[in-house]
DNA sequence: GTAGGGTTAG
């Protein structure tokens, strides 16, 4: 009954219910009460429960570390493990299987083999449960002598340890081995595929995905979704909208993840008119959108030159969080835009979402385009100051492409030199071009000595000090330069996409 | 009444 109340998410019946039978409460109903409450994230009246329970089993304690593990309390689940030992129970597999998955990517990852360990001693290593979470454990460390040792441990292996075998090969860049247990499986799920496919995607193995992706028969949304977001990820943007139309055709539906690779992939090769006929599809479809979903749109309308379109969807947002503030500053930036850009950046900080290195990233960009030195130097400094984030290679790349830009030559290479590390080529070719923007040979020739030292025989530098040189009349050097550039190594190179490359040949 | 594999955004 009180069970029913949960399921039809009723915890205020169930809990009335709970109060009403003081007599019929037993140690199964606490619970109940206790994870429907956590169920439903209500974290303080879970708390309240677990306190007021008059005997506590292992359940109980399961339940509360699966919380934990929901809120994302770490060093509140290995307290909680502890704390259950103390009261005199003994852990069983969904502990251990709980405790793992709750460990993993944290600062107590580095628990797993001990708790493998202790897995061992109450003789849970061959539980299945345990098993694929210790497997999981092991492949996160790149051990792949123990994450073998653990699937030969699992007594009866389900596709689910089979699963974890083939995904963890993949995470452990082994496609060979991957592939090898994939074909030893006495039993294969639509899952099984999809890690495959996924697998050969993360090691760059395109063809090879796509060839087994074509071999399942059973192919559902995830798997189509996985294949077009492989491409889309190794720019192979063309091939992604193909895969989304063969899916169109087929008899699979699209989901909000499948709409989102696609127009990921619109804004790739920068199709406005791809890009809206997905929108209108989606549209269609009847997805619901999410905010990641909507934030594809922003991204997409704004990346492919309409910004307006862009605004519009992102103003219509219900929901916004830091990706989307993200996506229009930097659609503003890209566009110029960049008094907007810092009134966006502006309400974001006023709406309380914090920002982010990326968010930096675009608002000095904006400066860089609007030419706003001293709202750059502003915002820049403030990143630490106000929101403690340390400067990166962009941000200063960014700083010395708005002073050089703006003619403080000077500036740009003092910032270069109090750099808390060496400036990487990005910095120095960003000097380099504005050098050549303002025909400094003085400096230019320092730039093209930084890249140098990085990277022999940069096309660029070769460009732009021959510019220079030639601007300046100094046509010897020019003729050096070229001829350096016909027999050395140093070829012009293909004009790429002007967001892709920081350093601009004029 | 508790637990394990696959797909989305800057």
């Amino acid at each position: 009954m009180i069970n029913g109340y949960i399921r039809n998410d009723k915890m205020n019946d169930a809990r009335q219910l709970f109060d009403e039978n003081p007599l019929s409460r037993n140690v199964v109903s606490w619970n109940s009460l206790f994870s429907g409450y956590i169920k439903h994230d209500q974290i303080h009246l879970a708390q309240q429960v677990f306190d007021e329970m008059p005997v506590r089993d292992v359940i109980s304690w399961n339940i509360m570390l699966s919380g934990l593990h929901k809120m994302r309390n770490r060093r509140g689940i290995y307290h909680c493990f502890l704390q259950m030992g103390r009261d005199g129970l003994r852990p069983n597999e969904f502990t251990f299987s709980i405790l793992i998955s709750a460990l993993m990517n944290t600062g107590f990852s580095l628990l797993i083999p001990q708790i493998h360990g202790l897995a061992f001693q109450f003789s849970l290593n061959s539980s299945l449960f345990v098993g694929s979470a210790l497997m999981r454990g092991y492949t996160y460390f790149g051990d792949r002598k123990n994450l073998c040792q653990v699937f030969d441990e699992i007594s009866v292996k389900d596709v689910t340890s089979w699963n974890a075998l083939v995904l963890g090969y993949m995470e452990l860049g082994l496609p060979g081995e991957a592939r090898r247990a994939f074909d030893m499986m006495p039993e294969k799920n639509i899952i099984s595929w999809t890690t495959l496919v996924d697998g050969y995607i993360c090691n760059k193995k395109l063809d090879e995905a796509r060839s087994i992706f074509d071999e399942c028969s059973e192919r559902n949304v995830v798997l189509w979704t996985a294949m077009i977001s492989g491409y889309v990820q190794w720019g192979e943007f063309v091939h992604a909208l193909e895969l989304f139309l063969l899916m169109w055709k087929s008899d699979t539906r699209p989901n909000q993840f499948t709409f989102s690779s696609a127009l990921d992939a619109c804004a790739g090769c920068s199709s406005l008119l791809t890009g809206k006929q997905v929108h209108s599809n989606m549209l269609k479809s009847g997805i619901p959108s999410d905010v990641i979903l909507s934030t594809s749109l922003v991204d997409m309308y704004a990346k492919c030159g309409d910004i307006e379109a862009a605004f519009c969807i992102f103003e219509s947002m219900p929901k916004k969080n830091l990706v989307s503030w993200n996506s229009i500053i930097g659609g503003c930036a890209r566009h110029g835009l960049a008094t907007r850009a810092l009134e966006v950046f502006e309400r974001m900080t006023m709406s309380g979402v914090e920002p982010d290195r990326i968010t930096f990233v675009n608002v000095l960009s904006a400066c860089v385009h609007g030419g706003l030195v001293e709202e750059g130097k502003r915002h820049f400094n403030s990143m630490g100051t106000d929101y403690g984030i340390k400067a990166e290679m962009e941000h200063y790349a960014c700083m010395v492409d708005l002073y050089g830009r703006a003619g403080f030559l000077e500036r740009a290479v003092k910032l270069i030199e109090g750099m808390p590390f060496e400036p990487d080529v990005v910095v120095w070719g960003t000097l380099l071009a504005t050098c050549g923007l303002h025909s400094s040979l003085e400096l230019g020739e320092f730039a093209a000595k930084g890249i140098h030292t990085l990277q022999k025989d940069h096309p660029a530098v070769y460009l732009l000090l021959s510019k220079i040189h030639s601007e300046q009349g100094i046509w010897d050097s020019v003729i050096e330069l070229r001829k350096m550039m016909k027999h050395g190594r140093a070829k012009k190179q293909k004009a790429g996409s002007w967001i892709e490359s920081s350093i601009v040949v004029q």
